[in-house]
DNA sequence: AATGAATGAGCCTTCATTCAT
DNA sequence: GATGAATGAAGGCTCATTCAT
């Protein structure tokens, strides 16, 4: 679209460049090199437009970030339950993705995976309203406070598995599992998560009676926990 | 002490510092320079020892789970859902370990995260009885076989909350919590993944009743899972 | 002069030190090294230009052969026994050449002696052309096609002869002598090898009579040559 | 046969497998460490034993030299050209002998081509008696001195172009030809040397005529050697 | 007498960065 | 504003040699 570069034509290639390679590799895993030649620039441009490896690697989170759409916002005529299904789903589709959703998760897991440290101070303003969605609907489900200590250990614990895609490869995954990776199969792994997740969940609402009856899911023990060992 | 060790003593320490180095920095991230000064050798010492660094890296495994005691056997005289409760827990203490299970765990990990390639034989003769396991502890809780489908995604399922240590740093884990990740942290987070786990499995194994009432658990459905090509 | 050149001033200038270089010590005897610092580069610099150390090699190759005028093309109008004398002093020559045609020679032994492989290619593109010239001669003289086994084994012989500069040492060469390696000394040279070979091609051709009387040598068949096209 | 390492036995494998080593890869091309292994000894042992390479190499060439049978005898009662066939004949096949003649003449032919400067004062010693027997025969054939520049550079030519199977790979020789390099090939290869040898020889022989009567042998040209600057 | 262990110098290569235009 | 050229630090590896037993 853009006939003339007016500077900011390379910059931004640079940055587009720059959130596939490290997406896909890593910031120690891509090279400055692949990146200026993705972006059809000189090897000098990441230095001259943004200074460094670094700063380039932190303007492509932000680049990556503005993109990104955020999480699916519930669907508040639904129940809770149902709101966690579509939200692993759009989670997991996530993982696959290969618009602005798929890519700033990727960015986020290798960072996460393999912290840098230079995103440190974004990371804790992304961190908080990316979980909220999740948390609300866990506490939702829950009847808990979103601080709660049990809340925030469910929503871990839906979040990881869910993280699965990005912690295994799919050729190991399809060894593990003994069948191929088919957009079927992700569908079927989103159910189980979701089902496995809401009877996680329940569990724990339901703690006290641990080891009682399992539908008695209003049980008031709302007390915060862990008198555990 | 000798300048002229017994010849195994030099290469035993390069193996530990290896397994050191590589499980912290991964396999990209150690340099051969790192690990020869850990272990106050020569930088020529791996060529002399192992041939090359790729070579180090695989033998450093074998030395890691050579010494790795593996998994917690169950205890027969418990109740599976017992056995899940100490399973998980065992794996949860893993991660943190300074012993022998904690260095494989996190070499393992790095090697799941960022796979090499190099371990790919060994890895495929590893991670079988690794998983049997608790495999066999999922398929008792369900009544089912363990090459069913849903055991084997319950058990995905578990292994890959228990990994939430590896996968991010506990000083991220903090802030995401908004407390100190101390051993009785640890202790209540194992407690919560078998408790989380056990309702996951026993929500997916009344799943046929999906979408309708929930205490419905005696369904037959257990056939379902991909006895397929 | 300017610090900042052309950029394909450098690249030249590590063309010509690697020819240089390569040509008197082979490739595995010349070191990177001293390529750059003889063409007062920085060690990296045959990477940026030419990427690695084996590219470099046969970058120069090419650079030597397109400097390299060629083999002397015979005249015409004189006979194939003159123009054979006037070849074999031309190739002679080129042994002990400080121009184009010496470096690339010196180039082609070292390859032809020490095969590094990396020429291949190259290598039977260059060959034919170079081995026309005298199989043509040879034929001529010997009123034989050029792909007649006899005319190879001659051209074989007489080429061999020539690299006796290229073989052996001038000092080994002096003393095997008895005299220095004067301009003049290898006028003879030539002379002597022009001189030796015709007789040879002339004794080849009457082989026939091989195991017949030896002093029948004005059998008619020095007219023979030249029926050639 | 020895049971018992007297302590020469290994220094005797060292050698042995020196020969083989410097005579196949030449010295630069040959490792300690290969030649240590070949021996079934320590890599220290070379320096134990010679104290550095350079003198192991120096060793190895006389340990060769002292196997070596020389080279063939003319049979004296042949004709002188009967001799030079029979020669010629002995020279290509040790190229491509198995036993102490082709190891001697490989190690040789490595240091002419690629001097090292370390056999120098052997070497001096070596190449005179190596070329008496093919001076004699050819002095005879010219009826001149042995120390006849002609009869020296006829010497030069001949051996010059046995050289042909050390200076060209057999694969690419059989690139040049056209056909495999077979015994059967050797035979007519080493035929034609002589052939053409023997044309050569005369050719030079009656010089003197040049231009005019080729037959008139016996002119009194033969002190023109060496009458160089 | 002999050896396994260890060493250091040197090589090729990679890569982020800087420089001069 | 942008770039091609150039650089230096660092990494992995090879190899002859030395050391201590």
């Amino acid at each position: 679209m853009a006939v003339r570069e007016d500077g900011k034509e390379t910059r931004n290639r640079l940055l587009e460049a720059a959130c596939e390679v490290f997406s896909e590799k890593g910031y120690h895993g891509a090279t400055v090199a692949e990146i200026c030649s993705k972006a059809k620039a000189n090897v000098a441009a990441v230095n001259y437009h943004f200074g460094d490896k670094a700063t380039l690697y932190v303007e492509a989170w932000k680049q990556a970030f503005s993109k990104y759409p955020g999480p699916a916002r519930p669907d508040p005529s639904k129940s809770p339950e149902e709101q966690l299904r579509e939200y692993v789903h759009s989670i997991v589709n996530y993982f696959m993705d290969h618009g602005p959703h798929g890519q700033f998760t990727r960015l986020y897991m290798r960072e996460l995976l393999n912290p840098t440290g230079l995103i440190h101070d974004f990371w804790h303003q992304l961190i908080r309203p990316r979980r909220e969605v999740l948390l609300e609907i866990v506490s939702r489900i829950m009847g808990r406070e979103v601080i709660d200590e049990e809340v925030i250990l469910c929503e871990l614990s839906i979040v990881q598995q869910c993280r699965v895609l990005a912690t295994v490869r799919p050729c190991d995954l399809e060894y593990l599992l003994g069948q191929p990776v088919t957009p079927e199969f992700l569908d079927r792994l989103a159910d189980h998560i979701a089902q496995f997740s809401l009877g996680g969940i329940k569990a724990v609402g339901e703690k006290e009676a641990e080891n009682g009856k399992q539908c008695n899911r209003d049980s008031p023990q709302g007390e915060r926990a862990h008198t555990g060992p």
